[in-house]
RNA sequence: GGCGAGUUCGUCUAGUUGGCCUAGGACGUCAGAUUUUCAUUCUGAAGAUCAGGAGUUCGAAUCUCCUACUCGCUACCA
């Protein structure tokens, strides 16, 4: 049977970064496999909903390359996709496994919870509703049947709690880490359907992956303390428990703590696929896509935050990892994500692109300058650049002297480049430079040459000296190829200035 | 507090059946080389007694036990 995996975010927000590798382990694992991958929307607490936070996640997977089979926004024959369309399935499940003996109604107020907890903490425990516990709470298991019935029928507030089987150890078989056992003792009775009328997460994901067909279930390992649950619910309903895989953490650079939008802010890498704007507080959070980042760099540096194709392979296209991957090849340990790993991956990505596939990016952050030019000239100056950029965003800042002149001269580098007499030099080959028409580079660089040796001049100083001329400070590409490109008259212009600006 | 998981260079990791590991690669760092400058690129170096301890064994990063530390979960959130 071709497996089938499923995402299931919950739309409170912009799509963490760990969540998109989630994603991805799945997807490449649906891939590798001929399997379906879908996506389902997990929105069963409607307290946390957050506006446009589904159609963000549906839009970072498109710009990350990354496709769904089935789920929200494409459909399928297994939808709804979305929980909260859902709603009505949810209902007769809570109430079978109450029929079974497997869960009862309570109704416990949140206050009286509370107030038990409360007791609790005085004490120095900790209150769970449990086997020790629950037959002195407010519920059907302490309740006589007709007062259930009448509260029931009166409309009383009530959740469905699971019902363990008093001391049994659960197994749970995970794919990553082997078997992990639990006693039942330990574990609260967990909340399966809320007073909303909605079910909770636990109920949700079960009835969902079974009525889905979904064979395998990878996700976070915060999910690994809830999966004996998981697991018992699937044995209440007599239903064949899928695979599970619970990947570990992505932590923060520093610290040991899972990475959040915190440490993002405070370190300066984005934590999100895509910028988000909170529509209540009008917050911005940065977004790999607007910081410069190439999806399918993004991609590759997540893939491998906690797998590794067992080889020295590092630089691997998303086909290349959909061969490669393997769940037994998914680390234990959480990983620390490494900005410094991240800027490497992308200028790597970089250097794949070639000009014209480069240059939609470039034209973009031009016209933001209001700054409109000649295409092939972008794209000569990008084959010229292109190697010193790490984040698309880079493209300013290394290559700006291209399309406008420089309006202040680097005081470091002027000291050290320009020397007395360097004004009268520049004049010379500036008139040597503006001979050639049409510009000859070759030509032009030997005459230059022959110039600087005939005078006993120092090459660097003087190139540096038209350097800064062009470039307001000492660096940039090779210099004559700068002066073809930019063209005489610029070059004539940009020379002119500075002799008369720096005055020395 | 309870429960669970994890622990190889600063970071990501290789190491799957114990011996080719005097622990390999990548990022980062440092040093050289190349270049008219800067960046790129290239070469090289430093860097882990495999969390600690005990044991099994001719031999352990790899097996067993104990300890420590870190993280996660502990809601009518997912």
């Amino acid at each position: 049977m071709n497996p089938r995996v499923r995402f299931a975010p919950s739309p409170t927000g912009p799509l963490h970064i760990g969540g998109v590798r989630t994603a991805l382990y799945n997807y490449l694992f649906a891939k590798k496999n001929h399997g379906t991958f879908l996506l389902r929307i997990e929105d069963t607490d409607q307290t946390r909903f957050v506006e446009g936070a589904e159609a963000y996640i549906i839009e970072a997977f498109q710009w990350l390359g990354i496709k769904f089979d089935e789920g929200v926004g494409i459909g399928g024959d297994y939808g709804p996709y979305r929980q909260s369309e859902r709603k009505a399935m949810y209902k007769p499940y809570a109430e079978q496994l109450v029929r079974d003996g497997w869960a009862y109604y309570a109704f416990d107020t949140p206050e009286s919870l509370d107030a038990k907890r409360k007791e609790a903490e005085a004490a120095k425990k900790t209150f769970q509703y449990d086997a020790s516990t629950r037959m002195g709470m407010v519920n059907s298991l302490t309740l006589p049947a007709e007062e259930v019935e009448r509260r029931l029928a009166a409309g009383e507030h009530y959740v469905v709690r699971f019902k363990y089987p008093d001391n049994i150890d659960i197994h749970v078989h995970d794919l990553v880490r082997g078997e992990v056992v639990i006693n039942s003792s330990l574990l609260d009775d967990k909340v399966l359907y809320k007073s909303d009328g909605m079910p909770t997460y636990h109920l949700a994901n079960i009835v969902d992956d079974h009525t889905m067909e979904i064979t395998h279930v990878i996700r976070g390992e915060e999910w690994l303390p809830s999966a004996p649950l998981h697991v018992m619910l699937y044995k209440a309903f007599g239903w064949e428990a899928p695979q599970f895989a619970h990947l570990p953490l992505l932590l923060k650079p520093d610290g040991n703590g899972k990475l959040s939008k915190r440490d993002g802010d405070r370190l300066g890498f984005p934590v999100f696929p895509l910028q988000w704007t909170d529509p209540k507080s009008g917050d911005i959070s940065s977004g790999y896509r607007e910081s410069g980042y190439l999806p399918e760099a993004v991609i590759n540096m997540l893939a491998l935050l906690g797998w590794n194709p067992g080889n020295d392979q590092e630089l691997m296209s998303l086909q290349e990892l959909i061969d490669a991957f393997s769940i037994e090849k998914i680390s234990k340990a959480g990983a620390k994500f490494s900005l410094d790993k991240a800027k490497w991956f992308n200028h790597e990505y970089i250097q794949m692109k070639s000009a014209d596939e480069l240059y939609p990016y470039f034209e973009k952050i031009l016209g933001k300058k209001h700054i409109s030019c000649n295409a092939d000239y972008v794209k000569n100056v990008i084959d010229l650049i292109k190697d010193r950029l790490n984040f698309i965003n880079d493209f300013w800042e290394q290559a700006c002297y291209f399309f406008e002149a420089p309006t202040e001269y680097d005081p470091q580098a002027l000291k050290k480049r320009w020397k007395e007499g360097t004004g009268a030099h520049l004049k010379v080959i500036d008139d040597m430079l503006m001979s050639f028409q049409p510009f000859d580079k070759q030509k032009a660089q030997d005459t230059v040459m022959q110039y600087i040796q005939d005078n006993g001049l120092n090459m660097g100083q003087i190139l540096n000296s038209v350097r800064i001329a062009l470039v307001g400070t000492a660096r940039g590409p090779e210099l004559f190829t700068m002066i073809e490109l930019m063209g005489t008259e610029e070059t004539h212009r940009r020379i002119q200035r500075a002799i008369e600006v720096v005055n020395l």
